[in-house]
DNA sequence: CGTAGAATTCAACACATGATGAATGCGATT
DNA sequence: AATCGCATTCATCATGTGTTGAATTCTACG
C-alpha cells in the first residue's frame, strides 16, 4: 500500500518542480487567478507543500520574478549607441527579451498580473519608468526626450500585447526580423527626428 | 425603528445606481476581482438585489459591456477616407473613444478583464480583429494589409495602455492634438507605404 | 542501529465568493 | 380598504481560497 502521508521514497527534487509549475502557472493566469491549490495540483503535491518551501504566496510569486539583473546595465549599453540605428537596437533588444522562454515567462506573469493587482501595476510602472524609459530619455539631446522615451514604450508594449498576450495574427507568427523591419522606423522617429 | 428589512420608503432608482456603481468598479478592478459583495457595498444594498435585478454576475457584465452599436460604421466612414490622411483619422477616432466618459469606462473594463479571463480575452480579440481591423485592412490596397493594420492596432492598444491604463506620464497627460501630432505619422507610415 | 531532521500529507480554520428561496415591507391598482 | 406585485433583506448553501499545526514516513548521519 502506497502510504498516503510521510516523506517520499526516491530523490526527487519536488521542490524545484514546484517552481517550475508555478512559474507556467503564474505566466499563464497571472497573480490573483492562479492559486496555490493549483500549483499543488499541477505539481501532483499537498497545498501545504508550496507553503512550506517557499511561505507566502506573494513570496512565491516575487521569488519567481526575478528578471535579468543585468537589465539595466543592457539598456545602458542600448543608450550609449549611435542614434542612426538606435531604433533597430531598441526593437531587437525588445524582441530578445520576449522571444526567451525564461524571460517571457516572467515577463508574461508580471504583464497579467499587472493588469488586476494595484501593487504589480505600480512596481511595473515604476520599473519601466525608471529603469528602461529614464536611462534611454537621458541620452535624447531633443526636445522632450521624456515623451519621446514614453511614446517609444507605448509601441513596445502594444507589440508585446498582441503579439504575445493577445496573440493576434499574422503579428504573433511573424519573424523576428519582420517585425523588426517594421518597427524599427517607428522607433526610430520617436527617438530621433 | 426604521424596518431592516422590506421596500423602501421613496422612490430613489436603486436599480440604476447599482448599474452606475457596478460600472466604475468593474473599469476600476476588471471582472475577477470585482465582487457581487462590493457592488453591493457600494450601493449600500444587500447583494441579493443585485443578482434580483440582473440575474448572473455574468449577465451584469454584458449588460454595461454594450459599447456603441454604431462603431462599425464608423470604422467603415474610416475606411472611405481618403489615405492622405488616413492615420491622423484613425487616431484622431481612437482618442474620441477613450476620451468619451461613458465609452471610456467600457473599454477599461473590458481591457482589465480581458487578460485574466479567457473568454473575454477571445471575444477581445474578435472584436478588434473583425470588427475594427478586418474593415480597415479590407481598403487597403497594398501589400500585406491585414499584417498593417494589425500593426496600426498594436500602436493603439499601447497608446491605450500607457495613456489610459498605466497611466505613464507625460503621456498620461498629454493633451490630444499632440498625441495626435505623434501618432499620426506612425500610423500613416503602416496603413500607407 | 538509532535517532534527528527533513519531506510530505492530513485536517482544520477563518474567510470570501456567487447564488438561491423564503420572508417582509411598501406602493399602486382596484 | 383590500390586495397584488415589486423592492428589499435575511439566512443559508456549496465551493474555493491562503494558511497553520500536528502527524507520519523516509533519509542521512552518528
Amino acid at each position: 500500500m502506497s502510504p498516503r502521508t510521510g516523506r517520499r521514497p526516491a530523490g526527487s527534487d519536488t521542490r524545484q518542480l514546484i517552481l517550475k509549475k508555478a512559474g507556467t502557472a503564474f505566466s499563464e493566469q497571472g497573480y490573483d487567478k492562479t492559486s496555490l491549490r493549483a500549483i499543488a495540483r499541477l505539481a501532483k503535491v499537498d497545498p501545504a507543500l508550496v507553503t512550506h518551501y517557499f511561505g507566502t504566496k506573494d513570496q512565491l510569486f516575487a521569488t519567481l520574478m526575478r528578471l535579468p539583473d543585468n537589465l539595466a546595465s543592457q539598456v545602458a549599453a542600448l543608450a550609449a549607441a549611435p542614434s542612426a540605428d538606435r531604433g533597430e537596437r531598441v526593437v531587437r533588444f525588445f524582441l530578445a527579451l520576449w522571444e526567451n522562454e525564461a524571460t517571457r515567462q516572467s515577463l508574461l506573469a508580471v504583464f497579467r498580473s499587472a493588469v488586476s493587482q494595484p501593487q504589480a501595476a505600480d512596481s511595473l510602472r515604476a520599473f519601466i519608468s525608471d529603469a528602461l524609459l529614464g536611462p534611454l530619455a537621458a541620452t535624447l539631446d531633443l526636445p522632450e526626450p521624456r515623451l519621446r522615451a514614453t511614446l517609444a514604450g507605448s509601441q513596445l508594449i502594444g507589440l508585446a500585447i498582441v503579439r504575445y498576450i493577445i496573440r493576434m495574427e499574422p503579428l504573433a507568427s511573424l519573424d523576428v526580423e519582420s517585425v523588426v523591419f517594421w518597427l524599427a522606423p517607428t522607433l526610430q522617429r520617436y527617438l530621433s527626428a
